[in-house]
DNA sequence: GGGAAAAAAACGAGCGCTCGCTCAAAAAAT
DNA sequence: ATTTTTTGAGCGAGCGCTCGTTTTTTTCCC
């Protein structure tokens, strides 16, 4: 347990060298476990959460983002009533308010947190990368497989209900995913002007790619019944997009 | 309007033979217009609908249809009211209820036309294509991009409410899914044994063509946006999976 | 062809219920 | 003793659904 805060703490450099090669790794890299998620939430959000003491906030709330997760992921957030969220987690339904003034800000607050999630993970490419394209395009389809798998019910979340959202939320979330496909299409313009390979339509190819990404937390359950892991769909992936834009395997790897 | 029925009555043999290049080849195959489907719809719920005459019961239909599609795929089926559905559809309450006897009911009588639509168009792939894996892979996918961009509120309503079904609902939508991605696994298990292609991972790759074409429906929007048509996605996406699998570019086309 | 009788279709207020949400009081922590 | 936290019955609104009634269409006899 200490150690393995020491190396949270004290993380190898494979993200930022561009290696992350393991569900692991990843994870050493970032801490994106309920509970921290959770603290980052009750830091947004004092305003709106009546709970003084930190720790007992924080424990409360993971259980009311932990079912609210489990029960919208089931059957859609609009049908879980907050008397069925109230059982699951455990409170009443008037403990329920004091972390959140209404159902839909319950609903803002995990997008918040999924949003930054990605802008926190995915926004600063190592710089390493910076001229190879190639290996910043791996990166980011590594990066996004891991850290979709670690917060899967988060993604599925955001993903189904992102329709339900009030307005400003999902304009959020569409300028979210159209950042990621722009980081993408970035990384392949760059591929075609350095030929390393030959795309024949950069934004079209780059919107394809979103699907097989979005597939990992969408269908998540398909692939564990059938023993993918993670490191073995990021291999698949990455092989199908390099074929798919004429790259030679082996090139740069 | 003569003769369009006519060609309708003795369609071009494009489909059966594996070359179907266009949307409008495709459309006039099948007819997937809302009058078509609410038609077979009011014969398969003869029981239910308490409409007598055919005509007024397939317009009304149609309308309550067509709203319930839009209202459902802008905020979901379950936070659409059955008052707005009324109102929206110009129809009363009451009327409503002459044509479904409970709202799941009504869930699953469009369920009930998409996956009977998926068998009618994809079930029997041409039989000259038999011996052509390649050829029907490429049939298949062009098939599928027309068939849900007809189709398109159906089939995103069939995607966003699955989870809401009814269990023998969510079946009848997994086993169909699973369908469709075994008819993609056995082209692509058929070319391999033929030798025309190498493809790594036969299952995985057929898993990761599904997504590439329910991307098509899902964010249909996305892709009006940018002025895509079917025909450039069925382009782009035979592409990418042809590129993905080392097909070489050009055979057998 | 026209008008009364019968049949079909549409209507919409109202039912029982559950929803999101509140707040006075109890319980727990300090 | 005082503050903090939790409780859950209760509120009005809105839900899916029903049914007695009205409106529209069809039938049929003269």
């Amino acid at each position: 347990m200490a150690f393995e805060l020491a190396s949270a703490r004290e993380p190898n450099s494979s993200a930022r060298s561009g290696n992350i090669v393991s569900l692991k790794a990843f994870q050493s890299e970032y801490d994106f476990s309920l509970e921290a998620i959770c603290a980052r939430m009750l830091d947004r959000h004092r305003d709106t959460i009546r709970t003084q003491k930190p720790h007992i906030a924080v424990t409360k709330l993971a259980r009311i983002i932990q079912s609210t997760l489990m029960l919208s992921n089931r059957k859609g957030f609009h049908s879980m009533s907050l008397r069925e969220l109230a059982t699951a987690s455990g409170l009443s339904m008037g403990a329920l308010y004091t972390y959140f003034d209404s159902k839909d800000t319950l609903l803002m607050m995990i997008l918040g947190e999924v949003s930054s999630a990605v802008s926190s993970a995915l926004g600063c490419p190592p710089a390493s990368l910076a001229d190879d394209p190639v290996r910043r395009l791996r990166w980011l389809l590594e990066t996004h497989v891991y850290l979709t798998e670690t917060m899967q019910p988060w993604f599925l979340f955001a993903y189904m209900e992102a329709k339900a959202f009030p307005k400003e939320g999902r304009e959020k979330a569409r300028r979210s995913e159209l950042a990621t496909e722009a980081l993408i299409s970035d990384a392949l313009a760059d591929v075609v002007q350095r030929k390393q390979a030959s795309v024949p339509n950069v934004e079209l190819t780059a919107a394809l790619i979103k699907p097989l990404l979005q597939d990992w937390y969408v269908k998540r359950g398909k692939y564990r019944r059938r023993g993918v892991t993670p490191e073995q769909y990021v291999e698949a992936v990455t092989g199908f997009v390099e074929g798919a834009i004429s790259l030679r395997r082996g090139m740069s790897r």
